[in-house]
DNA sequence: TTAATGGAAGTAAACGATTGCTGGGAGAAT
DNA sequence: ATTCTCCCAGCAATCGTTTACTTCCATTAA
């Protein structure tokens, strides 16, 4: 039932000629081919749909078209947005993305990234917390060319780009502070990675800075629910509202958790941004989707992965060192949920309300 | 610099055997293989840290263990979604994800295709448009395997892993109409793919049903900018509200198309739900992030990913024909953006304003 | 004693491509 | 006429595995 694929041998019985000849004209190569055989030998292939089979390809050649791509889950925006800029230059030079969503588990990272090597994969693009970073330098060692993404590795011989989350918290929180904002609270998933520990800082930094008192709420224990940060918003918000030194402006870790913050604020009947502002950071599209629509800073994901995966095949190709890696530079996206504090009623009310 | 990866044949050769009894060994094979020797052998792969060469033992057992998904975008959460039910079933059956985004776009469709069967992907999960069969009839007849998502393919050797939309389309009208509605609109994407047909076809049966008289508001041409569905929301409800026929309802295609519904309605004044219910339509993570909650139609997404990837390693495995695909239920996902409608003063309003 | 059995090893041919090397033949240079 | 080049073709090895087949040897049966 099921056709038989033909190789260039049988190519070469059909064409009366050797298989070497076949593949140098199938295979593009320099080498001369007289142009009557050059032409019976594509006419043939086309005929007969002749396919290559790429393992025997990158068997001789030791060259594997594909790239590998780790990271936590892939129904976080964030990443699928950075996985969409991978792929595009992936695809831009004929490479393929084998794709695996980690769930931050170092087990399954270490299993994935030993399938990826008996493949032959040569370029990894990862985001990963895997503490122990042996198994991933005993590949770099074998060959293995890696680009880190979204997190410092210090490891000599792994590009990373990078995202300034420290600028990033400054500018949100100076934002604030330039509406006039003197309270100013944030609020975010525990402090145990980099990134997170980098926007704190700076929103630290700012207040200090302007001489202001910060104030931070940080989460509990995390889990892949999907929803963890939006309830996590909402959680500390609530906190919050009931501690005693109530804020005129919230800056979140991120726009899910920002969202989670607003929805609190309305439960608790307070307007966005009118009683209180609220600050994302992402720049994930459904921030503009919420009304009042998310002031935010974004993050270049869609650069990120673009980034990150020239810098990946520019080690594949030129097998050069990565030149210490890129650090990308956020942005603040303005919308509506920042405005200056109210200094009537609504502060007043809040006062009203304390203890 | 870079360390040479060792094969089976320098284990033979330190080993003292020949590369077939470190093959049988590594490979676990049933055939026998004394125990000093299995042992002896086991021990030197260890010490040295063998890795297998996949790209070997796949031109030779003509299987690679890698299964291809080609999906429009990765940022649709719909797919992203489906992709990690895909990859938790591939991942526990030892294989690996090949991820393409099409953009829907049929050219780049083809190629996808026939770069993943020169890389001897003998599976593929399918989410497409192209009208043009040949292309993935041929390989199907080379022995591809493929599942179709989320459509219908009508071909033979195709299974296909559907949802019923029109039930879904049906049930969310339904719910509208229990609720004592009897001004429900429906806004839609361009009605130009089979499942969205079958949403509008559940809405108009229910409709008429109930002797209702139905209302569609259909957008125009659709674009990848990645808020295309919530502008279009946007948009639609800014004409339907213009219009001389106010609903007291509106359902949308889908939850981000609802997103936008919302946020128009918020613009012009109106009450989510007190003024004019919103019905929205697959059970996206972010409908529960809005305010209000967003009263929808699940879609098990994650389920259809596990499933067609079940049916695909079926079809691999037992090379069994595909028993005619499985149908999926929605389910009503009853929030808050759905009450009963006011016969006060907001709908005197509405039709106080009419012309 | 001899033949039969079967367990456990090795030999070598695949799988489908690429490529270094060899060689034939035509034309140019001597 | 001889030698020297090129151009273009084929042979065969190779990439790392698997596996059909052969071989060897020890054990058992007749």
């Amino acid at each position: 039932m099921m056709k038989k694929s033909l190789t260039i041998h049988d190519i070469a019985k059909i064409a009366d000629v050797s298989s070497a000849t076949v593949s140098r004209v199938l295979s593009n190569s320099s080498y001369p081919v007289s142009p009557e055989l050059r032409s019976k030998i594509l006419r043939i292939a086309k005929e007969h749909n002749y396919v290559p089979n790429l393992l025997g390809k990158q068997l001789k050649t030791k060259t594997s078209m594909t790239i590998g791509v780790i990271i936590p889950t892939i129904t976080n925006s964030f990443y699928s947005s950075v996985i969409l800029g991978v792929e595009e230059i992936a695809r831009k030079n004929n490479y393929q993305v084998l794709l695996c969503n980690s769930f931050q588990n170092p087990e399954l990272e270490d299993k994935y990234i030993q399938g990826m090597f008996e493949k032959q994969v040569r370029g990894l693009i990862i985001s990963s917390i895997s503490s122990d970073k042996k198994q991933l330098k005993h590949f770099i060692d074998m060959g293995l060319n890696v680009v880190a993404l979204d997190q410092k590795m210090d490891m000599p011989d792994v590009c990373e780009v990078d995202f300034d989350y420290n600028k990033g918290g400054y500018m949100a929180t100076r934002h604030l502070i330039g509406k006039g904002h003197k309270h100013i609270a944030y609020v975010t998933a525990p402090l145990d990675r980099p990134s997170r520990l980098s926007i704190h800082n700076g929103y630290l930094t700012a207040m200090r800075e302007a001489g202001l008192e910060p104030l931070v709420e940080e989460g509990g224990r995390e889990s892949y629910s999907g929803t963890y940060e939006f309830e996590n918003g909402k959680m500390l918000t609530r906190r919050l509202m009931n501690g005693g030194w109530r804020p005129s402006a919230i800056f979140a870790c991120n726009d899910m958790t920002a969202f989670g913050v607003v929805g609190e604020l309305a439960a608790l009947g307070l307007k966005v941004p009118q009683d209180v502002s609220v600050m994302g950071f992402d720049g994930i599209d459904f921030g503009q989707m919420i009304t009042p629509p998310l002031t935010t800073v974004l993050q270049p994901t869609y650069e990120m992965g673009r980034i990150a995966c020239d810098m990946l095949l520019d080690m594949l190709l030129d097998g050069k060192k990565p030149n210490s890696g890129i650090m990308l530079l956020p942005e603040l996206l303005e919308r509506d949920s920042v405005a200056e504090p109210s200094v009537g009623p609504a502060a007043e009310t809040a006062a009203g309300t304390m203890h």
